[in-house]
DNA sequence: AAATAAATAAGTCAATTATCGATTATGGAT
DNA sequence: ATCCATAATCGATAATTGACTTATTTATTT
């Protein structure tokens, strides 16, 4: 998978979401799936046969006489749209690519990042990874991902407003800080933000700064030091975190 | 509606179409949905009570006996959820919100925004407010709403970045910049952001500076003088677009 | 360990969706 | 005025959802 391939599909991802969830959410859930239809410029027929149903089906959503058509079907009717937007060469899809679709610098800073679908006590997650806590404040909040970062490249080469961006993913989540060395950095970032993840973990260090320590303290975040050697090791251990 | 509970408003609504977004595109539904309702600590009675129905149902949903709730469901029992949160003080909801959200900056530079349920082309809308096209590539092409922006604070008060998030919204859509004066500094940032409006209507000058229309040129973008006199003359000319 | 609350499961039935096929507009081109 | 493609309407039907009870299993709390 090459980069542009990887870019393209983030994109399609994320507008498939925001797509549905401007139907859902709509008063007139009908006129916005006409509407995106249009703006793909697909016609009813060349629709109906991506989906394998007749026209006269789609019509039907789309004059509302389907008031609330199922999720499987939503789902499917905008995968076709991007799926045969995509054959056309992707164009509209790319022209709603936002800015941070592209990953270009935020990806090269995320080395790992993933969902769980119950949540789990910080507490806990810490023990997963070796991870010892120095500040306990909240340690029992349930989790429910976590963000592993490249601190020296989300530090350097990240602008402030990126790492905003970047935060503000990661409430109810870990963020992971690997190749800290007194971890004050990030937790400094953290208070400028003013975002609150359920767990932070500093990585590559043994004494964790003072000024961190009391920064994770007002804030009410749990602070966690991880022991493990190398950044594969922490991949590894959380490869069958469900 | 004071600032605090419009920002709220606004977190809540974006909170919900991701909810709905990852609820729909997601490969095991149910799951999420269960997720969304543990993060919220709502029990399923309380739940339940909120939406005028029995546990068993929200148990249904959640253990996947409905293969595929319709999306008048889903929209329900988010929002519920979110009202449930907002009864407690709105604390989960706030712990989602994005920086965006808080609109400090971006707001205050624009002053106007609409989406269209149907697309309107791009000549159409010029002769709305009174615009003349300058550059006339693709002014055929479909728009779907409009952001009227006031250029000086746009320029002077946003960072790059936050532009980038301003011009990321409106690909599909026409950009109107008031109280310029010669459209050289709005194209640029255009070109730099690599973004591309359907149209963009400059406003408060007479002679369009030549970069501007070159860079408007190689980029396929329409670019119109409107000839309005005051910025509410064009908020009132836009008033009864649908 | 008992008691209470929360969540899941199973059986049932009315209301709706999902779907078709045939018919009837609509809106451009010729 | 006519033709063609696209879209909308409508009636009929099988499949599912939306919903209720009641019973059972699984946490929490005491």
């Amino acid at each position: 998978m090459d980069k542009m391939n990887d870019e393209f599909s983030l994109a399609k991802t994320r507008l498939a979401k925001d797509i549905v969830g401007e139907i859902v959410m709509s008063e007139s859930p009908e006129k916005v799936i006409k509407k995106w239809r249009s703006i793909f410029k697909v016609s009813q027929k060349r629709l109906a046969n991506e989906l394998g149903i007749t026209p006269s089906v789609i019509s039907d959503y789309e004059s509302g006489r389907r008031k609330s058509p199922g999720i499987k079907m939503i789902k499917k009717y905008v995968d076709s749209l991007l799926m045969i937007d995509e054959e056309r060469g992707g164009q509209i899809t790319r022209s709603f690519a936002k800015p941070e679709d592209s990953g270009a610098s935020v990806s090269s800073a995320v080395i790992d990042i993933k969902e769980f679908h119950s949540g789990m006590p910080a507490s806990e997650f810490c023990r997963r990874i070796n991870a010892g806590l120095v500040v306990k404040a909240n340690s029992e909040k349930e989790i429910y991902g976590y963000t592993l970062i490249d601190s020296p490249r989300a530090i350097t080469e990240l602008s402030f407003s990126e790492l905003v961006k970047l935060y503000g993913l990661t409430t109810q989540r870990a963020l992971i800080f690997t190749k800290t060395t007194t971890g004050k950095t990030p937790m400094v970032a953290i208070k400028l933000t003013s975002m609150k993840p359920g767990l932070v973990i500093l990585h590559g260090l043994s004494v964790v700064d003072e000024v961190a320590k009391r920064i994770a303290e007002a804030e009410g975040i749990p602070l966690a030091v991880c022991r493990l050697r190398s950044v594969d090791d922490i991949v590894e251990s959380l490869r069958d975190v469900q």
